[in-house]
DNA sequence: TAGATTGTTAATCGATTAACAATC
DNA sequence: TAGATTGTTAATCGATTAACAATC
């Protein structure tokens, strides 16, 4: 793996992609897969494809494909799922237990190992096969448990006073859904997913139909 | 507004977090915000703004800043926010009634108008006020109430299908959650919500974090 | 007027696309 | 061997950053 050139973003966004991919391909029994039929089921150039791997090393066979149970042990290296990181939930509101019960973490090597609220109603809950503690408890429970990230789905004026006490907790990443950016120590990772830029776009989209068919 | 210039999807994807940074300063009862400022509040460049603004027309006042009333009105019609786009959530699992219940699209402008889901058990329920139908009248509740954009929370065996009635439906827009790749006419806007990729990328951070350690 | 800050143009940086030699 | 497909280099395209003239 040459992991001292600097990799694009862009190219580990897609990496996901490529490895849902694989595994659904995999299941319906293809054994070896081109990048030109992979791009065809993802909606990506076959050259984009081969470009991402490629930064990574030499996946492919010249002339045959890729292997896809071997390419898919490949990205699954290169994205670390390997590593099986303990994940906590921190605010089961709606969007924390649904987070909580999804699925495709799971099935991509996470351990969901905790979950916090504040609200004493919630506290002593059992989601997904996880027992909810109180927020008061998140330091001891983070470190007993070894969480590794911390996925924050309080509102927005709690945010960041929750990210304050993963990071003295010792998490090593935070997977922010809180609407505003929280401010943390360099070492730790964070992404903020923002559930309104997706539907702001969209609206933005549909207004410009609305004005071009108006010309 | 200059629309016949092509905009980056970059530019269009800040937007939306102007938009909110900008009402929260308005809330805190800032009335003129200069770019540096802004920039400070959502960790982008004050030059960033300034280019991203002056793609659609000059909103601010040299030597002054930018009024983030009007600001936040000139985004808001940028987004389109101004036309309330009706929405409904088709699947109402764990994450189709997190999303139902979510209030930042209401605070958007969005009206959460109708619900959708196939188990008889859930159909009939009320969530966030509004009823769930079966999927079997999506059609006629899309066209009655005049739904713009349907949201796809779905397993992903059945987006596809999903996808398709919707169309014929009538529908304008599909925000997609399900994790598999959507076919619709080119005419019909969709934006894929793909929640792996978040995980999947700290994931990978955390992991090169660790081989940069062990050097 | 002097100071501040925008809007715009030019320079740089990064990502995608195209082309093709290498090779299975 | 001939055909297919990768991996890599070069060319293009797009987005960000820097610089500064315009002007409030």
């Amino acid at each position: 793996m040459k992991d001292h050139i600097i990799i694009s973003k862009a190219t580990i966004d897609r990496l996901p992609l490529y490895f849902r991919t694989l595994r659904l391909s995999q299941e319906e029994g293809i054994d070896i897969i081109s990048s030109e039929e992979l791009g065809q089921r993802l909606g990506v150039t076959p050259e984009q494809i081969r470009k991402d791997l490629a930064s990574f090393g030499q996946f492919g066979k010249k002339g045959v494909g890729y292997y896809v149970r071997e390419l898919i042990r490949n990205i699954g290296e290169i994205l670390g799922l390997h590593y099986h990181w303990n994940i906590a939930v921190i605010g089961i509101g709606h969007l924390g237990s649904a987070l909580a019960n999804y699925q495709n973490f799971m099935s991509l090597g996470f351990n969901l190992v905790a979950l916090f609220d504040a609200d004493p109603e919630i506290v002593g809950k059992h989601i997904n096969g996880v027992v909810v503690e109180s927020v008061d408890r998140m330091a001891e429970v983070i470190q007993e448990r070894n969480v590794h990230i911390g996925i924050i789905a309080v509102p927005a004026v709690f945010a960041q006073e929750v990210a304050d006490n993963l990071v003295v907790a010792g998490i090593a990443g935070i997977w922010n859904f809180a609407p505003i950016k929280i401010n943390v120590p360099d070492k730790i990772r964070v992404v903020n997913e923002d559930l309104s830029v997706g539907l702001s776009s969209l609206s933005y989209h549909l207004s410009r139909n609305l004005v071009k068919n108006n010309d």
